[in-house]
DNA sequence: CCATCATAGATAGTCCCACTATCAGATAGC
DNA sequence: GCTATCTGATAGTGGGACTATCTATGATGG
C-alpha cells in the first residue's frame, strides 16, 4: 500500500508518518520508484504500536525509539531482551533529597522480604525508591505500611501477565507482548485501580445519592 | 521565612516558585512590605506536594491546578470532593477507533461482574476502555482474559489504600491523602509491578547468570 | 547612614518537543 | 495530457515549563 492508505487505515497523518520514519520509529517503505514507496502490514502493525505507546502509554518519541531498539535485536538471549526492553520502559526519576537513602533501604528490605529475584538498584527499584522518598517528604511515610498489600497484588498481576505473554508464538511476539503488557498494562491497571477506589469509597463513605 | 529560604528548603528555584504562584499552584506569601513576603510551613508543604505531583506523578501544571482546586473547597460533602479530585486525576484519553464500542462493553461487563458501585462511563472507565481498545487494535485482545486477575489485585489495593487514607485526622488531610495515594501510588504500583515482572521472568526464563 | 544584598512584580525570552506546512521534482493512473 | 498523489527536504508552529532580566523598593550589617 502507499503512504496515503497507511495513513487512512491508522488515522495517523501522512507528515506524522514521515516524521516517525525520520525519527527511526518506523522503517521506511520499500521504494518502487524514486517517488513511490510500498508499505505493508508490518508497517501498519508497527505504526499502531508506536501510537499506542505514545497515546495510551504516554511515552515520548525518544522513549519509544529506545524500546523499539530493544525489541529489534532478537539475537540476544530472551531474558536479556526482555530486561533491556523493561529497563527502557521505566522512566528515569531523578528525585533527590534526604529521604532517598532510607527509601532505598525500604526497597531492599521489601525485595528481600518477598524473596524477589531482582536487583533492588535497577531502574524499577530506583523508581520505587524515588516514589517512596517523595511520600516520606510529604509526610506520608506511613503509606509504606500498606506496601505488602501492594506487593501481594503485584505478584498476582505479574503471574497473570506472564501467563498471557507466555502464549506468544515466537520471540518477536513475546517481546512485543512484554512491551505492550508493560506500557498499556500500566494504563489498564491505573484506570482499574481508580474504578476500585470509587467502589471502595462509595461503600465506605456511602455515596448512595449519586 | 522568605522566598530564598523556601527555595533552599525545597530545592525549587526562586523564579519557579514565583511561576507557581502566578499559575495558582501556590498561594502568594503574606506581604510584610511592598517587596517582602513571608512564607510558612503550609507553603512549604504545598510546594512539596506540587513538586511531587509534577515530578513523580508526571502531572502537568494545569492538571495540578485542577487537582488542587478540588482539594481546596472542603465545604462540599467528602465523597464529592474525593470524586472530583479523582476525576481530575484521571488523564483524558482521546482514543478513538472501531474497537472502542466493544471495549466499553467489556468495561461495563467487568464492572457488573465485580459488583462495583461505580459508573463505567466516568473518566476512569473511559480510560480503561481506551486502553482495552488499543490492545484490541494491536492484536492483543486476548489480554482481556487476565482482566479478572487485575481486578482481584485492584480490589486488594483499593482496600489497602482506604485503610491508609481512613486514618487521616481531618478532611484536608484525607483529601490530600487521596491525591497523594492516587498519583504517587500509581508510581509505586507501576515500579513494583516491574520488580515483580523481573522476578517472575527470572523464575520462568531462568536468568541465573545475571 | 550607606553600601550591599535580597525581594516583589512584571515582561520577555529560551528550550524542547511533537508535530505540521510548504516545496520541488517525479511519477501513477486514467 | 492531466490531475491526484508521492518522496524527500527544510522550515515553521504551538504548547509547555520554566528562566532571565529589569525596576523599584526595602532589609541588613558595619
Amino acid at each position: 500500500m502507499r503512504i496515503g492508505e497507511l495513513s487512512r487505515r491508522t488515522g495517523v497523518a501522512v507528515p506524522t508518518i514521515k516524521y516517525y520514519v525520520r525519527e527511526g520509529l518506523l522503517p521506511a517503505g520499500r521504494l518502487t520508484s524514486p517517488n513511490q514507496a510500498d508499505y505493508d502490514e508490518t508497517h501498519e502493525r508497527r505504526l499502531r504500536l508506536v501510537r499506542g505507546l505514545i497515546e495510551v502509554g504516554g511515552l515520548s518519541v525518544s522513549a519509544v525509539r529506545e524500546v523499539l531498539a530493544a525489541v529489534e535485536d532478537t539475537d540476544r538471549p530472551v531474558h536479556k531482551v526482555l530486561g533491556s526492553a523493561h529497563e527502557s520502559l521505566t522512566p528515569p526519576h531523578a528525585v533527590g533529597g534526604a529521604e532517598l537513602a532510607g527509601a532505598r533501604e525500604a526497597v531492599a528490605a521489601l525485595v528481600a522480604r518477598r524473596g524477589w529475584q531482582t536487583a533492588p538498584d535497577g531502574a524499577a527499584g530506583e523508581a520505587l525508591a524515588g516514589a517512596l522518598a517523595t511520600l516520606r517528604g510529604l509526610g506520608h511515610g506511613g503509606f509504606e505500611e500498606v506496601l505488602d498489600a501492594y506487593a501481594d497484588a503485584c505478584e498476582r498481576i505479574a503471574t497473570a501477565d506472564l501467563t498471557y505473554v507466555g502464549r506468544a508464538p515466537d520471540v518477536e511476539r513475546l517481546v512485543e507482548g512484554v512491551v505492550v503488557g508493560t506500557v498499556i498494562g500500566d494504563a489498564v491497571l491505573s484506570a482499574m485501580r481508580r474504578l476500585a477506589h470509587t467502589d471502595a469509597s462509595a461503600r465506605r463513605y456511602g455515596a448512595a445519592d449519586d
